[in-house]
DNA sequence: CCAGCCATGTAAATCGTTACATGATTGC
DNA sequence: GCAATCATGTAACGATTTACATGGCTGG
């Protein structure tokens, strides 16, 4: 049901083209909530099925055609619905932390090396997001105020990027 | 491949049945890896099929007969080629958030309630974890060593735990 | 008597990943 | 010429969730 969500969330803003939503995705929802180019089309054809969206085939030239969506009537009442349900807390599911659970079967270069690479990796992440905060921060009031909610969400991130990056410094003095 | 991943590793640890498996599964690993009985049961029959674990009928008396899997060489080998592989970091998959990205469609009410669910839910993982981590610290050396790399996930859970804590009582006084 | 623990499974549906597939245009 | 961008899809497989199913024993 996630991914119906952010579909409709991300058509709510603007109405898009597969392929521009799946760009739009990245960027937002998608620090968040992953998907791939596949299911997004799929998840825009059972929404068309549905009654939720709205298609206008858009020919170009230069470029191939395409298929802008737009979030009708029936899709806001949906999103309104999803929005009202529960969403259970989110619980940690990372193959990595498995990994260690079984670590001394493992030499302890292995291990290092891969606690570095995954430092690396948050770093990055880390850095994405504390960009994209500062621009936030840039913004005139007015604009500013529409990234409200948005905001909040890549606090988090930044939070939890901070959380994981002390963790494998820590771990890696540890072992 | 993770739950494999995480049936071996606990069968390494010591055999058992895949309902004995599961407490153990939910106590631990489960931390980090959620799984259900009936993906369990699965996994083991898989395992089975492929020579990895052997299994062992046993009759009870007062409770239902039981059938008791050990890791033997072949799953040995199978565990360390598992942990010889990459893990690649995990990102944020919460549906939480998704709903706030669209907080503006919904009321601050229920976004306010929506959120002291989640912080009283996390409040209590966090206090189950810490409980955990005390009783690692009261044991004996000895013992206390047997528990290093599960420790080491333990830590992250505690500061993971405490940083969405952090970010509902946050996000709670910002909107 | 009812709830909860012990112990195992089948089946269906949904969701997610990976591979395969096409084809024009733009910039180096 | 080659890679990247734009733009859309099918198919197979694997993972996960939810529902259905059974049945004895134990404690309040």
């Amino acid at each position: 049901m996630s991914l119906k969500l952010a579909v409709l969330a991300l058509l709510d803003v603007e109405p898009g083209s597969g392929y521009a939503l799946l760009q739009r995705f990245r960027n937002s929802v998608g620090f968040f909530w992953q998907t791939t180019h596949q299911q997004l089309y799929k998840e825009l054809h059972g929404l068309l099925e549905n009654g939720l969206v709205d298609c206008l085939d858009v020919a170009q030239d230069g470029k191939p055609d395409k298929k802008v969506y737009t979030l009708n009537a029936a899709g806001a009442t949906e999103l309104d619905t999803l929005l009202a349900g529960v969403a259970s807390p989110s619980k940690i599911r990372d193959p990595l932390l498995l990994k260690l659970f079984s670590g001394r079967r493992l030499p302890r270069e292995a291990l290092l090396a891969e606690l570095a690479t995954h430092r690396e990796q948050h770093k990055r992440t880390l850095a994405t997001y504390r960009l994209l905060h500062e621009q936030m921060q840039a913004m005139p009031p007015g604009k500013r105020e529409r990234y409200h909610f948005p905001g909040q969400t890549l606090r988090l991130g930044i939070m939890y990027e901070e959380t994981w990056l002390k963790w494998c410094e820590e771990v890696a003095g540890e072992i």
